[in-house]
DNA sequence: GCTATTAAATTAATACTGTCAACTTAACAG
DNA sequence: CTGTTAAGTTGACAGTATTAATTTAATAGC
């Protein structure tokens, strides 16, 4: 003898359009455009109906950087060719992580955006797994060339792909922050990042460095 | 016949006073902790007062993280012993860099918190001097290691530096986001993360490679 | 000492914001 | 039709950044 709740499918939905929107507003006009009242007006509601799908403005703000990481394991996703060998789909992994950075740099820059104030909820739980995620598309592939023989890891793959992740990250965002120096382009410096961190990877074969380098 | 304006010194002081509580706050309760009416309450003064010296709270906000900046440059040079050879000396630096960081996780998030906005005006000037400067004592070492012949690098010392910061950089803000897997401590990681890094800026010797492994 | 002048500081006011309680609307069981 | 209850709206409050109007205070010339 009362209306029915809305499904959890249906709440999902209304939760994915009020994202949408915000994602929307911040991607145009930044982090301060992102309020509940615009948000609202953009939906054409109250401003006070998102408040039944996010208890708050940080749990919004941490579901939009789930999102965010969602995207970018999306971008490599695409971008990886099956039928490419293991080193080739390892940088065209990379190539695809920075390319999407830099296509979006304020969507990129909320994955990394993160206070130390410590979160909880169910929108932190989903930003945990997709962060584990879009990292799992890249231990995967770091394992697979290892597998295959065309690496030689000094560290697992989940360091490896660790030190993977934080390089891209390095590059996008002092590109983004136009830190660069001596005029040199992300295009020159993406080949030679990896290749940096893939010998820094590699695991050293012994004879060789014993012999040319007795400590 | 007028009342004379305050100094260059003394501008700069009641800057670095409003500065210094904003910096507490921060670190206490954390960003949103940080309004101009918190900080003059903390310092006895009017709200509108700090407005006479930060135009805005985006400046106010810019100038605290040069301050961060300024900070993990004083803690890279404190821990540097010149009497150290240049290896050593760039660990030091590193573990400096780092222990820093996770002993006050705020300040050093606010160093890498940046949304794209751009910014401009005299504080962001000053931003991006304390940005290079705490770079260049990075880039210094490397440089003097490589001039004392102890590391052959594969790209040049501002190149290196750029890697070694945002690896570090990489272990402390996982750290600090509690995202290590596997139980591992930092104390283990870092030792390693430098070691790998070096290994893969140093040129690789050429005889000892084309042998061992014939691509 | 008094006064005009002007910098510094304070107050008042505006237009936002997040959040929540009270209220209205709408769907549906009986 | 009606009671019940979920969804959505409105109103209100406290707090924010920012700016204009105002007050306080220092100082140069008389």
């Amino acid at each position: 003898m009362a209306r029915q709740s809305l499904s959890e499918k249906e709440v999902e939905r209304r939760r994915a359009e009020i994202l949408d929107a915000a994602m929307d507003l911040f991607e145009r006009d930044g982090l301060e455009a992102v309020s509940f009242r615009k948000v609202a007006a953009a939906l054409g509601c109250s401003y006070s109906t998102p408040y039944r799908y996010f208890p708050s403005k940080e749990s919004l703000l941490t579901a939009m950087r789930a999102q965010a990481f969602r995207w970018i394991e999306r971008e490599m996703l695409i971008a990886i060719r099956p039928e490419d060998p293991p080193l080739q789909r390892l940088r065209t992994l990379a190539e695809a992580f920075i390319r999407a950075g830099m296509a979006r740099p304020r969507r990129y820059a909320l994955m990394f955006f993160q206070l130390p104030e410590p979160e909880s909820g169910p929108r932190s739980l989903e930003l945990a797994a997709a962060k584990r995620d879009s990292l799992d598309v890249c231990t995967r592939t770091v394992a697979a060339a290892q597998a295959a023989g065309s690496l030689n890891l000094a560290v697992d793959p989940l360091t490896a792909s660790h030190l993977l992740w934080v390089g891209a990250h390095g590059l996008v965002s002092l590109e983004v922050a136009g830190q660069f120096v001596m005029g040199r382009s992300v295009d020159l410096l993406v080949p030679q990042l990896v290749r940096t961190l893939m010998q820094g990877l590699e695991e050293q074969v012994p004879v060789a460095r014993t012999e040319s380098a007795a400590s």
